[in-house]
DNA sequence: AGGTACTGTGGGAGCGCTCCCACAAGTGAT
DNA sequence: ATCACTTGTGGGAGCGCTCCCACAGTACCT
């Protein structure tokens, strides 16, 4: 067995200093190869290549990330409990997006999870110590600090949700504006007047943009917006079943809903079964997110679909494209960048 | 702003050879002060805390990782697709019990999913690259070859099922035996005696110990087991309404049944349902692995209850011991480290 | 007084790589 | 022939740490 203890094994994995020997050329020559180097003769390329594979050759990252002040690792911070992280399939399907942006580099992927207090230190340690290239963040609220950190230790970032509309990180959206637009176009188009919106959390910057985009909706059609068809919700089932039980009590005419998220419309429609109105006869309903929720709700449940794995993708690629300058955005007084992908409403029978 | 490209950026984060200089002391002592060695003076230390605090100092992991040939990550690879990971409450169990862990060392804990060829693929070129300092490997197959190219590369790696009753990797596991036993004492116990088994697929160990368990409590009643009343299942619900099917086929008087995973006792209750068998007035039901199923069950499904985030901390307990050791502990020629932990039987309507 | 131990400390050597300078050899314009 | 540039290459320096040897100082035996 090759093990004798402590340093200077002889028996251990191969270095670069022994593969160019092997090739017969300088140490500076198969780094180059190793890094594909365009400088570099076929013939030359080639020897180290036999090299390499004859010698089972593989860098070492720790001394790669060393030298050249790198460490071809992004992390995804979610700041979550990881409970929450595991019962949302939007987390899922944007690890995915991630995934799959990511197989096509070298680069490595940590997941972490800064839910309570003591992991948020650790991850600010964790981030000082520039263990990582670059940084993927989801679901942030607007008062939190990480992006402010991650600017000041001027680590590359990509927001998946801005959390306003100055954001100064890199951003990738869906278009919630129009998303709001399509709902309420939508009910208008089925003959519905009187939609009412049960809004999500408005500190969550994607949630007014939902309400904008139901107001100007409106507008366009020549209706002006009635703010008591407004009701506050908070993303929850129970919000949902609060703002709807509120707007019955002040439009009892009201003949569509438009919810904010399909939870919150979960919770509309208890309160409308309760209430005896029938989905779609009496009021249309329209959700949000289009989750397992809005599928399996009795009727199906109309709602607009967010492409959370294309969000994912798209932050992936904004932050290799940070990374690759090897600074972020900002630092560089360049004009901010951010995508905004298209949502697409999904019609189904509640509406 | 602090950047001037390239290397030898002053204005960058302090090294050791700085805190050095500002406590007044050597670099070895400040090395040691991190490292928390016992062989330094209070006032010593307490100069070098006070340097290490004002300039906010933080260890470079990449040179540490050079020069002491650790990583101080440990990987928990997932031979899985991401979707099974998300859409088993198993992996966020076992999670909880890694992270909490793990929560009291400096270590880094990496999620690897290796579902695809391509996936393994990387592995294998990640673990021989040792960019980790231990595996926690979870639900892996009999035939895999993962535990042989970690036992070659010397990696410390704990399973979390052992792939027989000669596995040589560290392992942890519940007590399956046990749990089989218990289910069928139970049903004993409440006046069956027409007790049919459904199992899980044959070529996981733990399935097998589980037939183990249920024949020997049989026997050690008076009852020689009845191999008719035995039926291979395959952890799906459609392996259970097959084997529930063929056992009524058999033994029409059978009174109980006890299936090796919840989702195959599902199974086996739509077609005692279907044949107007009720439940547990005609055939008493009992499942395994106490998940959500079991509890939405209608009759609740009696189920044996596996501490998964238990067995996470186990094994990360077990993989940190190993790491310290600095070799795995099959190549030093020890005995096999194992944990086994108990099972509960959770008792409810069904039986 | 000498010997033997232990404690605390400084600093050299070295981990395996990247970066970059130096330079040889070739190419083509002047 | 000279100059300027390009292409391909070798190897020194250095990234920031840990390990370990050397050694000063102190303590306690002979």
């Amino acid at each position: 067995m090759a093990s004798h203890g402590g340093r200077g094994r002889s028996g251990g994995r191969p270095t670069l200093e022994e593969v160019a020997a092997r090739a017969g050329v300088g140490r500076g020559t198969v780094s180059r190869v190793i890094n594909g180097s365009p400088r570099v003769s076929d013939a030359t390329r080639a020897a180290v290549e036999a090299a390499v594979a004859e010698l089972g050759y593989v860098p070492n990252t720790a001394a790669r990330a060393l030298a050249a002040n790198r460490t071809d690792a992004i992390a995804l911070v979610v700041p979550e409990p990881e409970t929450r992280f595991f019962a949302e399939p939007y987390f899922s399907d944007m690890l995915r997006g991630v995934g799959a942006g990511l197989a096509e580099t070298e680069m490595q992927l940590l997941l972490i999870f800064a839910g309570s207090d003591r992991e948020r230190q650790r991850l600010a340690q964790y981030l000082a110590a520039h263990r990582v290239d670059g940084v993927l963040l989801v679901s942030v609220h607007a008062d939190d600090p990480l992006p402010d950190l991650l600017a000041q230790l001027e680590i590359p970032a990509v927001i998946s949700g801005p959390r306003s509309a100055g954001e100064t990180l890199t951003s990738v959206d869906s278009d919630n504006y129009g998303g709001g637009r399509s709902a309420v176009e939508h009910l208008l188009s089925r003959g519905r007047r009187r939609i009412a919106h049960i809004t999500g959390r408005l500190d969550v910057y994607g949630a007014q943009r939902r309400v904008d985009g139901y107001r100007d909706a409106l507008r366009d059609a020549g209706h002006e917006p009635d703010e008591l068809l407004i009701e506050q919700g908070d993303f929850t089932e129970e919000g949902g079943r609060r703002a709807m039980t509120t707007l019955l009590g002040r439009h009892a005419d009201l003949d569509a809903v438009f919810a904010g998220s399909d939870v919150m419309a979960a919770g509309a429609r208890q309160v409308l079964r309760e209430q005896g109105r029938r989905i779609p006869e009496d009021v249309a309903l329209v959700g949000y997110d289009d989750s397992a929720i809005a599928r399996h709700m009795d009727p199906p449940l109309t709602s607009v679909r967010q492409p959370i794995e294309e969000m994912g993708r798209a932050m992936i690629d904004l932050l290799l494209a940070e990374v690759a300058d090897r600074r972020p955005a900002a630092s560089r007084g360049l004009e901010r960048r951010q995508a905004v992908l298209p949502t697409e409403l999904v019609t189904r029978a509640s509406s």
